[in-house]
DNA sequence: CGAATTTGACCGGCGC
DNA sequence: GCGCCGGTCAAATTCG
């Protein structure tokens, strides 16, 4: 997987410090002098270079602007462009590999999707060959999406709580032929009106590894984060450690950065970054001195449109 | 006391 | 048809 870093310089110069050029201001305009208003005329011509000056940094914060934007329509191009090819790539595997398992297992993780995103924000983005895994829900319809994400935890604690912002009723656990540690099973709480369920076990490979495997889309908006665990007395806080797929059934895709992979990092890593800072007072007033200074900053400026 | 969890019983799909 | 297995139900239990 190509870095983007690569092909795309990310280091940004908005050059939005509006420090005042020194520029020197036309020799013509002493010809419009008038006599003995000496100090007016000053003024005057310090503002129009000001203007000037401005306006010139206007243009030049526009042609920065539009590089900028073009640099990221390359770069949706580019990922869009992957993210299809690696769907391809992995509908011939999957065509390939086909084997004579009798039905879809849930637990097939060669398309490890480590991110709940596509549930948790409703939209669809699974391949063909990730829908043709999906497995029926009692009513026959294919409509459910399945997807998986690993948390890190520590291997001692059986408690089976995969913090992931929503609240979730435990309906059931059972211990699994393949695998000696118990499978919990997990209802939205919002149930019967929200579909969802969740499947919470630890990994064979590494018992470290919680592997959580989601059924279905949300119909509700997320809870408030501090009520995102039932029990948080009880229960152990999972740390998502953003583990890369490391295949549970002999797949080895540890450093399969594919895009849907990458989305799914994305999509975590803005998650929680967003709801742990939005916790946090610090960063509360911290981002509201920012915005306060930008706006003293704009509003020494003159608004050229 | 209400809500959440636990856990054994039950159900349905699938292979033999 | 039988047995295995995963998934679900619901009564009992636990917890705040």
């Amino acid at each position: 997987m190509m870095e983007y870093s690569t092909w795309v310089n990310t280091s940004l110069d908005l050059n939005l410090d509006p420090s005042p050029q020194i520029i020197e201001a036309p020799k013509s305009e002493k010809t419009r002098d008038f006599e003995g208003l000496e100090v007016i005329k000053g003024t005057t011509v310090k503002e129009e270079t000001m203007e000037l000056a401005l306006v010139e940094e206007l243009n030049r914060m526009r042609v920065e602007n539009k590089r900028l934007t073009d640099m990221l329509a390359v770069l949706c191009e580019k990922y869009n462009a992957l993210f299809h090819h690696f769907g391809d790539l992995k509908c011939k595997e999957s065509i390939s590999n086909s084997s004579k398992k009798r039905r879809i297992d849930s637990e097939d993780y060669s398309i490890n999707r480590i991110s709940p995103s596509n549930y948790m924000n409703g939209e669809s983005s699974s391949s063909d060959e990730e829908s043709s895994r999906r497995p029926m829900n009692h009513h026959g319809n294919i409509n459910t999406k399945v997807s998986n994400f690993r948390v890190r935890t520590d291997p001692s604690d059986t408690s089976l709580v995969v913090k992931d912002g929503y609240q979730w009723r435990k309906y059931g656990q059972k211990v699994t032929r393949d695998n000696p540690s118990p499978r919990a099973y997990f209802k939205c709480s919002y149930a019967p009106s929200c579909p969802v369920k969740k499947k919470v076990q630890r990994s064979v490979e590494d018992p470290s590894i919680l592997v959580a495997t989601y059924e279905g889309n949300h119909n509700h908006i997320q809870p408030a984060a501090s009520s995102a665990t039932v029990r948080p007395s009880t229960s152990s806080v999972a740390t998502l450690d953003l583990v890369q797929s490391s295949g549970i059934k002999g797949n080895d895709h540890a450093n399969d950065k594919s895009p849907a992979v990458l989305e799914g990092i994305d999509h975590i890593l803005v998650q929680k970054m967003a709801s742990s800072l939005t916790r946090d007072p610090n960063f509360t007033t911290a981002l509201a001195v920012a915005i306060q200074g930008r706006f003293l900053n704009q509003a020494r400026m003159p608004i050229n449109e």
